[in-house]
DNA sequence: AGACCATGTTACCGCTCAGTAACAATCGGG
DNA sequence: CCCGATTGTTACTGAGCGGTAACATGGTCT
């Protein structure tokens, strides 16, 4: 459990006055838990770190499950706005899109070795009707259904098929850089995604059998 | 937090006599920190369910680390003990191995929707030097190793990158059944598997270029 | 029988947790 | 300038946590 000493201050002083106090604990409280994991941070840590008090943090949550909630919806809402980024990046251009999604995933691959916050928190919240869970889970879905949607945007037959390899290994990359460090496994998924992307383009592209950009 | 009431039994009683305390307390433990996480069940618990008490766990483990520590070292030896049953069950035929491999890990993700519980701990103890964050890795890391092996011994050449690849995809295929349940990505994990090899013996098998089983 | 050792029982310690009450300070808009 | 809303401060509750002390019980071997 972190104490309520010596926590890294999120908010350093010098920069905790522009936003409102409940935008500073959401701020602090994704960085704690993602480093720490929800069960090992503490709500006046959370506060501590904002620059406020537990006080005013339970005024604006009314529990520690919502704040959980909204911080993942936040993480979520980021997820929203990678998609949004990518296509605006590449108008038209499925087939880049794709590479874009891969380039990000590894992106996130080299930020730090602490996973998806989504993901880790459906590892944490065991309970059963946890209401972030329900988040959790219709944000993993809308992000394959998504990224199966640029699949078959870029005129790839077993679009279903790609999108969920593609969601595996990028998965598969977050938590196993957690286990085994950036030098597993996890280093070669760019390497991977993209055989695997060019390999379901080869076999059910109809108008780009021979090309391979 | 599991509470100390109402805690299903691992140990239902009828069947508490044989092994000693000792292997009851690893047993319960390894149950409940695979279902509530390591942080979510108290020693308390751990000593009810095994059907003793918390002096005797404290009598055999001297913190709650080293009861951590010693349930994650008899998940690794079950990982051993399950190369060893493949290796028994097609000897001398790594192909098959592989394919065994494969089933394995679908075992795996039917049994429950929990994930390792060595990524799972890995999760969990953010402390950076943990004891049992050693364990993971090397662990782990014997794992893909060991599946390498097989990939060298089947004949593929890109035996490395194969590997990895499994690994990340079973990896991806755990800690996905947690977010989006048995019906997500994670039920097509036979399917790549067999494909991704599929590929590779394809691609890099000198001495069985055209036949496929 | 006696000694020993593993186990059970109860009570306790200090600590942290999530959450609350009561009151003081601040600050912006009329 | 003053009112009301937001925020800060301090202290507290009840509970659970990891871990320990002291003592009672039971079996086992000599």
């Amino acid at each position: 459990m972190v104490g309520n000493s010596s926590i890294s201050e999120t908010v350093p002083a010098s920069c905790c006055g522009p936003a409102r106090p409940r935008d500073r604990i959401v701020t602090s409280a994704r960085d704690l838990f993602h480093r720490h994991g929800i069960r090992g941070v503490g709500v006046e840590a959370i506060a501590e770190a904002a620059g406020t008090n537990k006080m005013t943090l339970y005024r604006h949550f009314g529990c520690k499950d919502d704040l959980i909630v909204e911080c993942l919806q936040a993480v979520a809402d980021e997820g929203l706005a990678m998609w949004v980024e990518i296509e605006a990046g590449h108008p038209g251009d499925h087939r880049a899109q794709l590479q874009a999604w891969v380039q990000q995933a590894a992106n996130w691959l080299s930020a730090d070795g602490r996973g998806c916050d989504l993901a880790n928190a459906a590892m944490e919240l065991t309970e059963a009707g946890h209401p972030a869970r329900r988040l959790i889970e219709k944000c993993k879905r809308a992000h394959r259904d998504r990224l199966v949607d640029v699949c078959k945007a870029a005129g790839i037959t077993q679009a279903d098929l790609l999108a969920d390899t593609l969601v595996l290994l990028l998965e598969g990359a977050r938590v196993s850089r957690q286990s085994v460090g950036a030098e597993g496994p996890s280093a070669k998924f760019v390497r991977m995604s993209e055989a695997v992307i060019e390999a379901f383009a080869e076999r059910g592209d109809g108008q780009r059998a021979a090309t391979q950009d």
